[in-house]
DNA sequence: AGTAATTGCTTAAAAGTTGAACCGTCGAAC
DNA sequence: GTTCGACGGTTCAACTTTTAAGCAATTACT
């Protein structure tokens, strides 16, 4: 079959797409180096275990949740955990399973840097989008991961990330 | 200053932008791993040169267009040069200057890879967009490179990548 | 129970990235 | 035409990511 190029307007988008998404991982890495002497992934660890019920989380649902594969997560908590951030627990139910727990040091962080953070987030982002621009841009970055995640590794060739499991919670009480 | 949080609707945008780009970054890197031997990146190193007048860039212009640090160029071009889908020369009007040309295998490569890339581009983006979404992308992520590029290092703080230079041709002809 | 396949997570080696330091021009001021 | 600051590019060490392989606990099957 011949090749479905892209459209004149598609591929303004996709570079402008490219382009954006490499500066903006970039200015945030940085933004958040400076302040939280981390890396925005690192980050986001401490955050999403933030709003998790009880500030625990296994490992593959973690990993799962940041869109990232399970060696990497293994990575970045290792030194998490070094730097005191994150605890890691063993899980009970599972003698396998490990949960990695914000610790109240890894929350201060958290706390400390949010600020900053957004403050970046908003200045690079929001601040000048209309609301209906926020919302389309919402839809847009929906429907990619959807068609992603959901092909069962069309668009994903070579098996791509094949994780399902269950979770394992462990509140003392 | 108290902190301008963002609101549900502009949190639930960026999550989604967040999970769409790691996802997709992700797939095409796979993808062009698999069929081209190279990330994404390397595989635009030699997409950006192809479109250049004569097939060749001076380093510093290539990463500006790329939106990436001389360095990590450096490293890429490096690495091309190995396989032989790139080339170095000097610059002809500046002793210091270096320039980086797609070689004919450099070509092949590309064309030989293209159209799996851009039908990996469609499955995951453009296959399930409106043209009023391509259109809106495009504002939108232009919108976002201004941003980080246009105030001189106030959202990108810390100096962020600053540069300016003339560039330097040398068609033999 | 006993074994094979699966799952959860880690490890190891290779590849890529970062940030700062470095070296050889270049340009402009004297 | 020297000298000094800036520029273009590379290099190095520290760090992060990837891929495949590994290990132990669990599940499914009989």
């Amino acid at each position: 079959m011949t090749t479905r190029w892209l459209t004149a307007e598609e591929q303004r988008a996709w570079r402008a797409y490219i382009a954006a998404s490499l500066l903006l991982e970039d200015a945030i890495d940085r933004q958040l180096q400076q302040e939280a002497g981390m890396p925005h992934l690192y980050y986001s660890v401490l955050a999403t275990l933030s709003e998790a019920p009880d500030r625990r989380l296994r490992m593959t649902d973690l990993a799962e949740a940041l869109k990232i594969t399970r060696s990497r997560l293994t990575y970045a908590v290792t030194r998490l955990e070094k730097d005191g951030s994150v605890r890691r627990e063993g899980c009970p139910s599972d003698g396998r399973g490990s949960i990695a727990v914000l610790t109240e040091e890894g929350a201060a962080v958290l706390e400390r840097t949010a600020p900053g953070h957004v403050e970046t987030v908003r200045g690079a982002v929001f601040d000048h989008l209309t609301p209906e621009q926020v919302g389309e841009l919402e839809r847009i970055c929906t429907g990619i991961a959807e068609a992603i995640q959901g092909d069962g590794g069309r668009a994903v060739r070579a098996g791509g990330l094949p994780w399902r499991r269950r979770s394992c919670s462990s509140s003392p009480g």
